[in-house]
DNA sequence: GATATTTATTATTGACAATATACCTGGACC
DNA sequence: GGTCCAGGTATATTGTCAATAATAAATATC
């Protein structure tokens, strides 16, 4: 019950957003659950207004599900679906990474390697969703250096739209470990000068976090019970 | 002052935005100008509420900007910001094309063939209007073939962002006329086996428009007087 | 030239309206 | 007598609006 005084009304929405995608993303609010805004409103202490507001938007993002005069619902990706969204989001990923200039500059390095030393730490600590915000800041900053900012913003739509596939992948120590490696050659890439190579493992980075949830999809959980 | 029965509540926030698209597609509003809330209400006959939300709309969709307590504005680019744009659109688009099976099913073509006709109609009769949305039309129409419904929804964003540029080069005769020859080859080349050539086709039937636009900023109109 | 004041504009809220769904009742047919 | 359908009512939920507050820009004043 912490207030935690917010900073302006304005960040107000951008924090329910972030907390409904949270409980999303970490599986408290399940595939097809209903958001209702009355539910939200008490739940996170804001107006109507700014309920609404972020269910239309995580509506754009693709993540949440609005029917008129019925209400919102947690949307669930078929597995056709989710191989059409990681093609794009594999050529986009594919693009940018061969755009980015190689060598690249030591700034970006040193960036890059500020954001993995947090995203291990949080890792170390088990915060799930420091590890999530970090691991997205990462690759955020790495296409950046591609120099097309409409690339990027088209990325981070995908990889908003990956969201639920992607986080329990990194909940998992196998997988999380996988990925602060795949991190560590990727910086050591950009002191090289093989685009493709960089490319290369940028696709496959993705791959463990999609198989992983297309096989989840396959099997459904034995631990949930009949419905 | 026609009332003309709005169909459903849903349906005004749309024509709202469709109204406001259009008088921006249109130059009747130019870059930088200011969207007013209640302007917009009395001109559109609509509450603050769907306005507002129209705003909001068109500000994600990229050609509108709104800055907190100030207000919204017609978004204007930069060449810089042009070239960026089209460069991920053009990749989108040389994606998309590619990935449409060849020959193409009878369907699509008969399909295609209708909108171009109709589109052919509204060139005709120089219903500014009638031209845009059938060429948009077109284009999902023959996007879609791709079989990749996300990869559409891009180029679909990509195709709103660029719809200030592509605007006035549909308004020029000589620019109306290659696009119609360019539509018409492109459902011949479906009938085809050359994804390449489709391909390119499509990209390059976007390069007119872009290269326009970039010549009209490089050159201020000067008939707007000094400021 | 700095500061107070006014004005134009957007942001926020809560009350109310509209809508769809779920439930319940009554009746007819098997 | 039981069951299934139709109709209507209640309820849960979202949609709309208009009044008010908050903010930033422009203007006037000292």
């Amino acid at each position: 019950m912490t207030v935690t005084k917010i900073a302006s009304r304005a960040d107000e929405q951008a924090e329910i957003i972030r907390r409904v995608e949270e409980d999303i993303i970490f599986g408290r609010l399940p595939p097809g659950a209903r958001l209702i805004e009355d539910n939200l409103m008490e739940r996170y202490g804001a107006s109507r207004h700014f309920v609404r507001q972020a269910l239309v938007h995580l509506e754009h993002t693709g993540i949440v599900q609005r029917e008129k005069n019925v209400g919102a619902t947690v949307r669930s990706y078929s597995t056709a679906e989710v191989k059409q969204i990681y093609e794009v989001r594999e050529m986009l990923t594919r693009q940018a990474a061969l755009m980015i200039p190689l060598p690249a500059k030591a700034s970006l390095i040193m960036e890059l390697e500020a954001i993995q030393a947090e995203y291990v730490r949080y890792a170390e600590r088990g915060d799930l969703r420091g590890i999530h915000d970090t691991n997205d800041a990462f690759h955020i900053a790495l296409f950046a250096a591609c120099g097309n900012p409409y690339l990027v913003r088209s990325l981070q739509d995908y990889m908003g739209l990956t969201l639920p596939m992607r986080a329990k992948n990194l909940a998992d120590h196998n997988g999380l470990q996988v990925s602060i490696q795949q991190h560590d050659m990727m910086i050591s890439l950009l002191r090289g000068n093989d685009n493709w190579a960089l490319s290369q493992l940028c696709v496959e980075h993705m791959h463990s976090s999609k198989a992983d949830y297309l096989q989840r999809v396959a099997v459904p959980g034995p631990n949930l019970g009949p419905d």
